[in-house]
DNA sequence: AATTTATGTCAGCCTTGTTGACATATTTTG
DNA sequence: CAAAATATGTCAACAAGGCTGACATAAATT
């Protein structure tokens, strides 16, 4: 297939390719070091990004379902399992027995929970606000149409369901 | 430590809790689906994103040496040998030894090995040219100057060195 | 009463990261 | 020149967090 004697290219890559390799170099960069702070303090509590994930949407929308969780977060319920018994196992999730549907699991964060999911998100929070500053950006309306651009159409109805949202007028 | 019969939380964590939520969602979701499209094009060939980050960054600084690239992706070298190592394997990457210093191995991209990063590229900026449409942005520098100063100061010298970067007038 | 659904759980596999130890060739330094 | 430092490679073991497949239970639906 690949010749014995393949000919190593010497002219980068570059935007005359056709291609914005910049921006998407900045995706890397920028979701790297954006996830590095909660990394950090996760790793104080034995913890990875996984559990931040589910810590973070249980409290976005407390009292959602594992199968509801389980599309959001498009992992498989074996994947969800591990991370969700550490969770509550901690004391930082609970679940409550479904209302109508005594099949589900209704997920709640706990005080410990909520506070941990805030501790979390600060220092993301205190990023986002320096950048947008840096960028000379007065509000993140800009960057959030973008970024919801970049999402498949279908997922899009999903990020509605989140509190404050673009939806409400 | 923690209580016996932790409270569950009802009140959905929001913007008014301080932080803005939505905006460290996006880049979840965003992230993800903007992987989405090389994810499945590598797997037809049995490579991951790993391989798929080396053979960007081979191909947008042709000559780079090991030590380099270790220095841009951050992991070990033993991470980057088994992914470095197939992709030699398979023609898309030749080492050349360096020619001032003998002990150190350029690495170039073979025309496959550019083939394969194009072609990982070009959804990527599709989705992007398509959300930079649908979020009315004429061109890409707001994005692109809020995305690099979500990256710790000390790192963006590094992203000075890829070509077609805003350093030069 | 039979089937479907929501959840849980066991077992094993894969990728991609990690650490620690050690080998080799080459360059730099005292 | 001998010794030390450096660039790279390689072996082994481990961890996190994905995955598939199989099977169990309780509750809802048909």
């Amino acid at each position: 297939m690949s010749t014995d004697d393949a000919e190593p290219i010497k002219t980068p890559l570059t935007l005359k390719d056709g291609v914005d390799f910049a921006i998407i170099e900045h995706l890397f960069f920028a979701y790297r070091d954006f996830t590095s702070d909660p990394d950090a303090i996760l790793a104080e509590y034995g913890f990875g990004r996984a559990h931040h994930r589910v810590l973070h949407f249980v409290n976005r929308r407390p009292g959602l379902t594992v199968a509801e969780l389980l599309d959001v977060l498009r992992i498989t319920k074996q994947s969800l399992a591990r991370v969700l018994k550490q969770l509550i196992d901690g004391g930082y999730i609970v679940q409550v027995q479904g209302p109508r549907d005594r099949r589900q699991r209704e997920l709640y964060p706990t005080e410990q929970g909520r506070d941990l999911a805030l501790a979390l998100a600060l220092p993301q929070s205190r990023r986002i606000n320096a950048a947008l500053q840096e960028a000379q950006l007065a509000d993140s309306a800009v960057i959030e149409r973008f970024l919801r651009a970049l999402v498949n159409p279908e997922l899009r109805a999903q990020m509605d369901k989140l509190p404050n949202g673009r939806s409400e007028p």
